[in-house]
DNA sequence: TATAAAAACATACGTCGTATAGTTTATGGT
DNA sequence: ACCATAAACTATACGACGTATGTTTTTATA
């Protein structure tokens, strides 16, 4: 079901949908309230009004509602990307500025991330789990690469893809260091840190 | 408990050590007949002649116990470990043959390996569970390392344990790639590209 | 309006891992 | 050699995850 333009769809697929989100909404929200371990895909089911075995019909495991919602939130907030181009001046600022954003948006809950980025790591060797999980934060990468490629900031001989999979590799690295300690973890420091690893292979000056 | 001399252990904890050998047994002989996700936790504990709540007091989850195969594997080979380093004229070949060994030695059951790595990602954020999961193949790379040092191939500069974690990664990332793709897994391209990696960085002729 | 396909359903199941309360076994002091 | 104490083990029940099966309801289509 293509889900761009919601008015096209059948009654059908209008109605998954909408289960669908009322599944990411009652869940998350009991995530929030009772903590994830304390929430049953039993009680997320009653709360959604639909039985146990739908709820499995549109998530597999407990820990793709995480996925789900994070990819959800992300597709919904597409506006901001082009904004966040224009807000900053350059490369190095959009890049600090994205990683911000996303820093703020997953210190929202520390237990739901570690969930979502365990699941993520115990599926990083199965291919079609993971193409699943890899968030849209990828396409916020490519953007601000391409845009600091037409500035003439970034190298154009490293293919986008590549710079993507760095872009994704630091920022998980960094998110895992605030995992592991919380206490110790600087943003300030993280994001110019973040966007400085990236700059030193990807910059155009950076070339021998 | 030290478990270096088992002559001086307690009755009790000969015991303890007894059942804990047992149980990796029985359970590493039902993975590979029947399959990890086929053998059950009552099933290793009623062959192991003991409770499930005990086999439960030995290994918290059932993945420990894979994981408890490679280290008592790895704890069991340390004497061919000098024979290595006297079998090899260089750091290079030195590491060829450790990364080819231990190649050989997870290829044996791609399923445990894979569920080993998916059980070593999902806590890589949980330092006290991951302390315990890093095998013992770090003494192999910290002994390779120094070897290397002593005649001037590897650089002093860098602290050994650093050194050691590279080393680990560069494996991990090795055999990942052949749980991904097996059929284009080259085992000789791929341990020359594990010790040309490492070295890049490391020999002593590669210091800027 | 009849029919076929898709979705949701109730229900039972096997297994994981936990918790509890009671029993057996080893240990160390007298 | 005996006994108190602590450690290890046991039986048992439990809640939850995720699967499987066969049935009923809803939707699309002819």
């Amino acid at each position: 079901m293509d889900q761009s333009n919601i008015s096209a769809l059948s009654r059908r697929d209008r109605k998954k949908l909408a289960t669908r989100l009322t599944i990411i909404e009652v869940a998350m929200s009991l995530f929030k309230q009772q903590g994830f371990n304390e929430t049953s895909m039993e009680q997320i089911a009653d709360q959604s009004d639909i039985s146990k075995a739908t709820l499995y019909k549109y998530f597999e495991v407990k820990e793709a509602i995480i996925a789900a919602y994070w990819q959800e939130r992300i597709k919904n907030s597409k506006d901001k990307l082009q904004q966040l181009i224009t807000d900053h001046p350059d490369t190095r600022s959009r890049l600090e500025a994205a990683f911000r954003g996303f820093m703020h948006f997953i210190m929202q809950s520390r237990e739901l991330y570690e969930i979502y980025i365990s699941y993520r790591m115990a599926n990083i060797t199965k291919p079609h789990i993971n193409e699943k999980l890899r968030s849209g934060n990828a396409e916020y990468a490519a953007a601000i690469i391409q845009e600091g490629q037409k500035n003439g900031e970034i190298r154009t001989d490293i293919s986008l893809k590549v710079m993507v999979g760095n872009l994704e590799l630091l920022s998980l690295m960094q998110s895992m260091a605030w995992l592991r300690y919380p206490e110790q973890f600087n943003l300030d420091e993280s994001s110019k840190m973040f966007a400085e690893l990236f700059l030193n292979g990807a910059a155009n000056d950076a070339k021998q």
